[in-house]
DNA sequence: AGGTGAATTGTTAGCGCTCACAATGACCCC
DNA sequence: GGGGTCATTGTGAGCGCTAACAATTCACCT
C-alpha cells in the first residue's frame, strides 16, 4: 500500500509511521547501540514500507563530512593512468568513499587548476591528482584549496605528498637484465622530458650503465606514442648497422613502434636487436615478438595513494606520511635474451 | 589580514564584512539581475578577501539539486570502456555537473546493483551504466531507483533507454569490405556471447554475407583478449589450408591475436588471410600489419548519454528520446587489400 | 505633491539531518 | 524508601544555504 509521493520520505515520515522520534531513526541507521531491539525492527520496517533513503546532502550539512573524494586524471585510456584510476577508485570505495573524477585531455595548469575548482565545488574532502608531469606538480605546490591533495607519479620534493612506483629500479632492472645478457651497450628511448616517470627511468638506465663502467650513448625522445616510436625504431634501426643491439624503451606503446620499425628495416628482434619495454600492458604478450617489460604494481599504488590522502584527512597532520614508493617486477619474453652466463646474446 | 580560521568562513561572515545581508551575497554569487553594480563590486570584494567558497551541501539541501551525476563502467582499463568513460565525463562536465565514477573490474548483476546503491547514497540525480553485457542490463530493468539510469552499449528493448553505436552497421561495414575486396567467404572471431555488442556485430556480419549469397561458416568465440585472438587465430591458421582467407575480428585486442598465431603458424596477412577488426584503437595501426578496423565514435556517444540523461532528470518525461545509434567508420589499412573492381584479393 | 511601478535589499522560513543534552523509566544497593 | 546507575528515547538547536515574500528606495509621471 506503499503510495506514490512527490517528494521522497524524510527521517521524520519514518518516525511518525514507526511511531518513534526522528532521532531514533536516525540512530538506527547510524547503528548506535542503545537501541532496544524491538524498535530497531520496529524503526527497519518503516524504512522498508516507504523505500526511505537517508538525504546525502542534508547528512554532509549536519556532519560536515561529504565522504567525497577526487581524482584528476589525464590521458586516462592509456593503461598506467586508466589502471591508476581503477585502483584508487576500488581503494576509496572499500573505505566508503565516494569519487568524483575529472578526466582531462591534457594535463595543463589551467586545466589541473579548474579542475581542481570544479571538484571544490562539489565539496570533496580530498584529490589525488595523477599528475605525471613536472610543471603541473610544480604549479600546484603554488595553489591553496581547502582540502589536501596528495599526487601519484609524480616524483616527491615539492612538498606535496605523493605516491609512485620506483622508476628508478624499474628502469634499473630493465637495463640490468640486457647487460647480463651480454649486450655490451644499451640504447634509451625515453618519454617526454616534462614527465617525473620519464626523467626517473632515464635516471636509472643512465646510472645502471655508468655503474657497469659503459658510456651512455646518446638517449632518443619520444612522446610515449607508437608513432613516436615507429619514427626512434628507424633512427634505431639505421644504427644497428653499426653496433647497436639493446634498447630500453620507456613504455610499452612506443616499444611496439619500435618493433614495426625494425622489423620493416629488416632488423631481427632479439636477434639483431634486443628490446625491453615498460608497463607490461596487456597486448605486449602479444606483440612481435612478445615484449620483455617491467611490470608496476598499480592496485597497491591505488591502496597506498588513499591510505595517505585519508590520513591528511582524518588525522589532520600536515606532516603527512612519508613518500612511498612502490617496487616493480621484471617480466621476461621473446624481445629480449634470457640471461645466460658467459655466453655472448650477440652470436645467440 | 586574512586571519587563519577554523571553521571556513560562511556567507553571513561575508555578508557582514560587506555590509549587507546574506541574501544579497547569495543573489551576487547566482547573478541574480537585480543587484546594484556597486554593491556587488562590495560583495565581490569580500569574498575575495575571505576566500570564500559556498558549501555545496547546504546548496544541494536547500535547492534539491545535487548536480552529480553516477557513472558505472567495467573494464575500464580497455579502449573502449575508458573512451566512453572519457567522453562522459567531459560532457557532464561541460553541463555543469559533477561525475561520480564506480568502476567495476567484472559486470555482474550483483556488483551493479550494489554499485547504484553506492550511488545512490552520494546523492547523484542519474547515472549513466555503461553495461555492454545483456544480463547485466536485463537485471537493471527490474530494479528501481529515485532517479534514472540511462545505458551505453547495451541495446535497448528492455525499456530502458539506452544509447550505443551502430555496432550492426559496423559490422556490414567491415564484412562488406572484405567481400567488395575479392574474398569468398568471411570468417568471424565474436566477442562473448552475453555482450550486446558481440551480438549486434555478429549479426551485421551474418547478415551481409547472405545478403551475398553466401552461406556464413562456422563462428569463433573469444572474450576480447589478445590471448583469446591467439587461440582461435592458431584454429584459423589452420583452415587457412582449406580455403580461408579472411577474417572479421569483433575487437582489435582480438585481432592482435589472430596476427600472431597466423604470422607463427607462417601464414601471411593480407596475402594468405586477410583481417578486419573493430574499434581502431591507438595501437591498431601499428600492429603487424597494420590493422584495417572500425572506428567508434566515443565523444559522440557521450554527449548523447549525457543529454538523453539530462533530459529524463529535467523533463521528468518518463518517455524519453528515442534510442540513439552513431554511425561508425571504416579505416582502411595494411590488413586488407584495397577494394579493387575486377580483381580476385587471393591473386593480388 | 501624491501616486505608480520597477529596482533593490532585507526578513523569515525552511531544506533533512546529526549533535548535545534532557527526560524517562527500570533496576539495584544500602 | 531514597538515591544512584544504566539503558533508552525525546527535544531543541543548529549545519549554511535558497526561495518566497515583505520592505524600502528611487525615478518618473500626472
Amino acid at each position: 500500500m506503499t503510495q506514490a509521493q512527490l517528494r521522497p520520505p524524510t527521517m521524520a515520515d519514518v518516525a511518525r509511521l514507526a511511531g518513534v522520534s526522528h532521532q531514533t531513526v536516525s540512530r538506527v541507521l547510524g547503528n548506535h547501540p542503545n537501541v532496544r531491539q524491538e524498535t530497531r525492527a520496529k524503526v527497519l520496517r518503516a524504512i522498508e514500507e516507504m523505500g526511505y533513503r537517508r538525504n546525502s546532502s542534508a547528512r554532509a550539512l549536519a556532519t560536515r563530512r561529504t565522504r567525497t573524494l577526487g581524482v584528476v586524471a589525464s590521458d586516462t585510456t592509456l593503461y598506467g593512468p586508466a589502471s591508476t584510476l581503477f585502483a584508487l577508485e576500488e581503494a576509496a570505495r572499500a573505505e566508503g568513499y565516494l569519487v568524483s573524477t575529472v578526466s582531462l585531455r591534457r594535463l595543463t595548469v589551467d586545466k589541473l587548476s579548474e579542475a581542481l575548482d570544479h571538484l571544490s565545488e562539489g565539496g570533496v574532502e580530498g584529490v589525488v591528482a595523477i599528475a605525471p608531469q613536472r610543471s603541473a606538480v610544480e604549479a600546484l605546490a603554488g595553489l591553496r584549496y581547502p582540502f589536501p591533495v596528495v599526487t601519484v607519479g609524480s616524483g616527491s620534493g615539492l612538498g606535496i605528498p605523493s605516491v609512485c612506483v620506483d622508476q628508478y629500479a624499474g628502469a634499473c632492472l630493465a637495463t640490468g637484465h640486457l647487460l647480463a645478457a651480454g649486450h655490451r651497450q644499451v640504447w634509451h628511448l625515453a618519454g617526454p622530458e616534462d614527465w617525473q616517470e620519464a626523467a626517473d627511468r632515464a635516471a636509472g638506465w643512465r646510472a645502471t650503465l655508468e655503474a657497469a663502467g659503459v658510456e651512455p650513448p646518446l638517449m632518443l625522445r619520444g612522446d610515449w606514442s607508437p608513432q613516436s616510436g615507429y619514427r626512434a625504431g628507424q633512427e634505431l634501426a639505421r644504427r644497428a648497422g653499426s653496433g647497436l643491439t639493446a634498447v630500453f624503451v620507456a613504455n610499452d606503446q612506443m616499444a611496439l613502434g619500435v618493433l614495426r620499425a625494425l622489423r620493416e628495416a629488416g632488423v631481427r628482434t632479439p636477434e639483431d636487436v634486443a628490446v625491453v619495454g615498460f608497463d607490461d600492458i596487456p597486448e605486449s604478450e602479444f606483440y612481435a615478438p612478445p615484449l620483455t617489460t617491467v611490470r608496476q604494481d598499480f592496485p597497491a599504488v591505488g591502496r597506498q595513494s588513499i591510505a595517505m590522502l585519508l590520513g591528511l584527512i582524518e588525522g589532520c597532520g600536515p606532516p603527512g606520511p612519508a613518500p612511498i614508493a612502490i617496487e616493480p617486477q621484471l617480466v621476461v619474453r621473446a624481445s629480449t635474451f634470457p640471461y645466460t652466463p658467459g655466453q655472448d646474446a650477440r652470436t645467440a
